[in-house]
DNA sequence: GTCTATATTTGGATAGAC
DNA sequence: GTCTATCCAAATATAGAC
């Protein structure tokens, strides 16, 4: 069995990557230094460097795996019957503020001196498409409708991260918000 | 003349305060040092001490500044005629998008390990209050409303800073946005 | 008030033994 | 692969002379 050490060796390094989730979590992503993602798998910081090349690679596999499941999300809303915008929005600003610290990291710059590499942005490229995409199917194309739509999510998110964590202040305006975004492309045309 | 020395370091710390936007712009907020700060006003890193107690002290002074310049414009803004929402709406997001910088520091918490003291925090409550209160008198006012208006202006700003920086992909959305939430809220009665 | 010199802390990264 | 020991750099802050 060749693959038995290769997997164990991915088994660990995905630990690692846990570890700084819940790292970043407790005292954000500019907080995580490697002491402590090696204390909290049982390692000491230069055994890190046997499964990621730099502290920005342990960046860039949180990134990595941020988007993928953002993908996941948005692949598993796309079958379900019907899909709706309301559905989509619900979706998109629900997995966003579940974790402010993975929102961050995937959309806000937050970490000083660091951004995604070519392969980790690859990943984003991937989430964008695949939204525009199915957006463009339910009327919000391209253009002043799309941008709209963006600032409304992204407003909404951060508005209850920043201002009422673990809340709903802003989440419970999300189907209105929809509501409000489609009537005014109905009447205005917006395109 | 006994103000002339009192005068003379007051220059000297808004000099200060001046070369740490300067570098905030280049370097990013976090990236401000304070070498590099006395470096531009043409002093050694202790010398600033005798200006500001710490580093956080410097962060506060930005703070209230741009605080200060904020309540300004809403000043403004509410003695001009008409007073509209179009009106505020463009104040605002100009107001965050023309210092990207400024917009982080007040709005985001992109500095590590800082946050306002209680002194410069009142400056960012007088600024809410004034907002709430002008807006309150033309309509948008608290619940729902008054959260969708600050979920829209924050979500412009921020897909404007990070999607196209000096452009004007999102604000010349602003005008189109309002009538969005002006024709919804007339249309539900949202309050 | 400003300087030089230095203390202190922190944290990423490397060398080499085992 | 993991460890100990160490390097190196950066950056805030303090001490004390001038």
């Amino acid at each position: 069995m060749p693959h038995a050490r290769a997997e164990r060796h991915a088994r660990t390094a995905q630990q690692i990557v846990d570890a700084a989730w819940r790292l970043a979590a407790e005292h954000g992503l500019a907080g995580v230094t490697l002491r402590d993602v090696a204390q909290e798998v049982g390692m000491r910081a230069p055994s890190l460097y046997s499964y990621f090349d730099s502290k920005s690679a342990i960046y860039d596999a949180m990134f990595v795996e941020g988007n993928r499941e953002l993908l996941r999300r948005q692949r598993a809303w796309a079958a379900s019957e019907p899909i709706d915008l309301h559905g989509a929005a619900r979706s998109f600003v629900g997995f966003c503020t579940e974790d402010p610290t993975r929102y961050q990291l995937l959309f806000q710059r937050v970490v000083p001196g660091w951004q995604p590499g070519a392969t980790a942005y690859a990943s984003a490229l991937e989430v964008y498409e695949h939204m525009s995409r199915a957006l463009g199917e339910l009327g919000i194309s391209g253009g002043r409708a799309l941008d709209l739509w963006t600032a409304l999510m992204t407003g909404l998110t951060d508005q209850q991260i920043s201002n009422d964590p673990g809340g709903d202040r802003w989440t419970r305006l999300v189907d209105d918000a929809v509501d409000m975004l489609l009537a005014h492309v109905a009447r205005e045309g917006v395109a």
